[in-house]
DNA sequence: TCACCCATGTTAACGGTGATAACATTAAAG
DNA sequence: CTTTAATGTTATCACCGTTAACATGGGTGA
């Protein structure tokens, strides 16, 4: 991906390196990919990388980082346009969440790889914790909305649905929601769900 | 293990392989285990594995067999004493389930991993669907002595309620229920998920 | 009983992978 | 213009999954 004349000093490898392994992975579905792969893509030698890299792994944490703003953007669009602490505004984050594990597999695969680095998992937590703070906002805002004088604990509810919607998400990814239930809905369960744990009926 | 006297002939390599297989995997918490090791753990070349195992998947497909077992184990052993069809049942399951996940973490990741093996999926989804099945005939008993009148589908309800509990181990799994909430409960989130699906108060 | 055969073990080797070492090039600083 | 540091190259390593070629010896039929 665009590089410049000289076959030496790339100019921006690093970046042209984490784009390349984004579109790899899409391409065959799958974040089993090798460096050298990667290079060939970038038109590159492997060992060049590791100039930018660390190691595999971190090209891959670069990876993920784009995920985390990849979920975001499906979630930030998907409010973007609903009444904020409203049932729907929770209908459209979790079917946000949803949409992305189906729409971009190996990517929602790679954000929630069991990688071994300690150290990069911090910042992914991180990552992961502001689309969760999206999610705590708006159930927090709906509950004051609708249930005033509720006891409900806003943040275990928004734990309980994330857990509801990764779950759903994971499960149908590892092709066991069909298994269970061939007419499974994975949106009409999460909308189920999301009711339940509301104690609402509409 | 177990080897006979002779160097030669072994006698039960491909048992004792998936065992040390197993073994491995505990030891060291993690699937990412070798041939290689599992060879030298047996007493054996790498090479002889071949024998008994078209490839590494295929051994780890066994040792994901052993993790069904355990599993449906954890779940049996929970609901044992205690008398079905209650809530209670219903939290034993949840809980067992959650307990596989914390005390046989390698294993867990296991048998959820997003392996390419389309042929072996097929008895995995098999065996998951028993456990899932056990899920299923609670709910069903629980529906019909304390809800006779309900509409409520007790297949889309096992599903959920297994899709909360996945949610919930597998976001534990990766360290995130910590991370959204540090006072996390996984247990008791999942009965107050369990409480709000089938609409009870206690 | 014994010779043969084949299941099952061995060592040797191959291609691919992540990673490092040693060397080459060139943009930029002085 | 020279020097230097950043960043590329090729050569190489150890390890891994896997296959090939060979070795062993228990079980079976003559």
């Amino acid at each position: 991906m665009n590089q410049s004349i000289s076959p030496y000093h790339h100019g921006d490898l690093r970046n042209c390196a984490i784009i390349a392994a984004a579109e790899l992975i899409e391409s065959i579905g799958s974040y089993d990919i090798t460096i050298a792969q990667v290079a060939k893509r970038v038109g590159v030698s492997a060992p060049a990388l590791y100039r930018h890299f660390t190691d595999k792994n971190a090209l891959l944490t670069a990876v993920r980082e784009l995920t985390h703003i990849g979920i975001m953007d499906y979630i930030t669009e998907a409010q973007s346009n609903i009444e904020h602490g409203t049932i729907a505004h929770l209908d459209a984050l979790g079917s946000a969440y949803l949409s992305y594990a189906v729409d971009k597999k190996a990517f929602f695969g790679l954000m929630w790889e069991d990688h071994g680095d300690t150290e990069s998992r911090r910042a992914e937590a991180r990552a992961k914790r502001t689309g969760f703070q999206v999610l705590h906002e708006a159930i927090d805002l709906y509950l004051r909305r609708h249930k005033p004088g509720s006891v409900s604990d806003s943040l275990k509810t928004a734990t309980l649905m994330w857990s509801t919607a990764h779950g759903i998400a994971t499960l149908r990814h590892n092709r066991m929601l069909d298994a269970f239930d061939e007419d499974a809905d994975a949106d009409a369960l999460l909308r189920t769900a999301t009711r339940a744990i509301l104690r609402c009926g509409d």
